[in-house]
DNA sequence: CGGTCCCTTGAGCCACTTCAACTCACGTGG
DNA sequence: CCACGTGAGTTGAAGTGGCTCAAGGGACCG
């Protein structure tokens, strides 16, 4: 990893994208980005592991961070993408316990820190970011709660669209992803989700190649079932 | 249901030992106390349901409040049980948003109600009552997650004995909950839990009656695995 | 005492996982 | 440039956990 300074332009620019800091002053806005450093990371970096208590508020500059958990027998969940605007981190800031989450790079990624003793002075002083992050968390848990009552009464063909589709939504029509990465989403194995995936090439609902999947048609994942999730 | 006005000193007690407000001043306490109304609600009653918009922070003074969600086939799955001094809802206040959780009395139950607006203005006050807060979601993230995990990659049987080992540290070896709450907690059909139930009476683990479990060897959940569950 | 809710158990079935083998794409180092 | 290794994708066959459907028994309530 690397660590910049950075200009400030661009960066103020993002943080008022960002849906923590919406809703709160262009200038408080300006200042939470001075406190922030940016560092890069390539692919497959490790940002934080389990048991790393935290030390910085972070939020995705460019590139993509994925968020799961480890089992103890090595099986991976996704919780979490974090793209452009999105901080990967919310509770940590201000327990400054360890998570029992791994943050690592999906792609090359930038990232900005604030330090969390910094984030939280300022953070009291805006009430609008504190209702924008229990917001987002409540987002977290609906989505987590979802995911539980698919597992429950949903086949893995219909959680494993649903998840293209949100996919789709964040990122369109070009998901840079392998099947594994899927798997891990919808909470299946490998093997599952690629015979899912075949199905639906020869449906022509979607394309693959290597580390790809491009959706044809948006509209057949609607078909299967509604709603999204929030990944 | 039943309004009352009701005492303060108990209530005082019950706020102070609320995770929620643990760390901020007493007299704070005692304020939050005092814009608090108690309403009574007999089992079963619905306190309230989905696309109901929040209007009040609630705490459980007496009794237990099961929060759940209904598929769109009818098939509920419970997300928590708060019991005394738990609060039921810590989104709402903060975003008055409706969402999709239906909240009903477990038992005859005394709840506190404290108007939202009056609960907002107050807490920005108590930086501590937000860290609670969202140390407390964080918890419910943290769960949610372990749930998805344990339904990818353990049994029925794994996931009920943690269910009841969990309810045991909660709400000690008598357990007032009949086989269908408990598949609703696991993620399973009733018949599934009720066999597990079964194979856990003739190793001598349980004991059961109608509506009632009680449990006679812990330790002997615990060999099964380790880990508990934030309901 | 009839009704309703809860508990109990059996039998069959099917969606997924598991295990296994093979292909293909890509990069790397000899 | 080829040879090799690795990681991704692909597909088949087998086994099974737990869901579904079904039917009955027992407790509590009005």
């Amino acid at each position: 990893m690397i660590e910049t300074s950075g200009h400030l332009g661009p960066m103020v620019e993002l943080f008022s994208r960002a849906a923590v800091f919406k809703g709160i002053p262009q200038n408080a806005q300006k200042r939470f980005c001075e406190l922030a450093g940016t560092k890069h990371y390539t692919k497959n970096d490790i940002i934080f592991k389990a048991e790393d208590p935290c030390e910085a508020f972070i939020l995705v500059v460019d590139g993509l961070v994925r968020v799961s958990r480890y089992s103890a027998l090595g099986k991976r969940i996704t919780y979490l993408l974090a793209g452009p605007a999105d901080p990967v981190n919310l509770i940590g800031p201000f327990t400054g316990a360890p998570r029992s989450y791994v943050a690592e790079a999906a792609q090359n990624s930038t990232l900005a820190f604030i330090h969390r003793k910094a984030f939280l002075a300022m953070a009291f002083n805006y009430p609008q970011l504190i209702i924008n992050i229990i917001e987002i968390l409540g987002q977290a848990v609906d989505s987590s709660n979802s995911r539980i009552l698919d597992m429950v009464e949903k086949s893995v063909i219909q959680r494993l669209i649903r998840i293209l589709y949100t996919l789709y939504k964040k990122f369109g029509p070009v998901l840079n992803f392998t099947a594994e990465e899927i798997a891990e989403l919808t909470g299946t194995t490998t093997e599952s989700a690629l015979r899912v995936l075949g199905r639906l090439r020869r449906l022509g609902t979607i394309e693959k190649s290597r580390g790809q999947i491009r959706i044809l048609r948006a509209d057949a994942l609607l078909d299967f079932d509604g709603e999204e999730l929030w990944i």
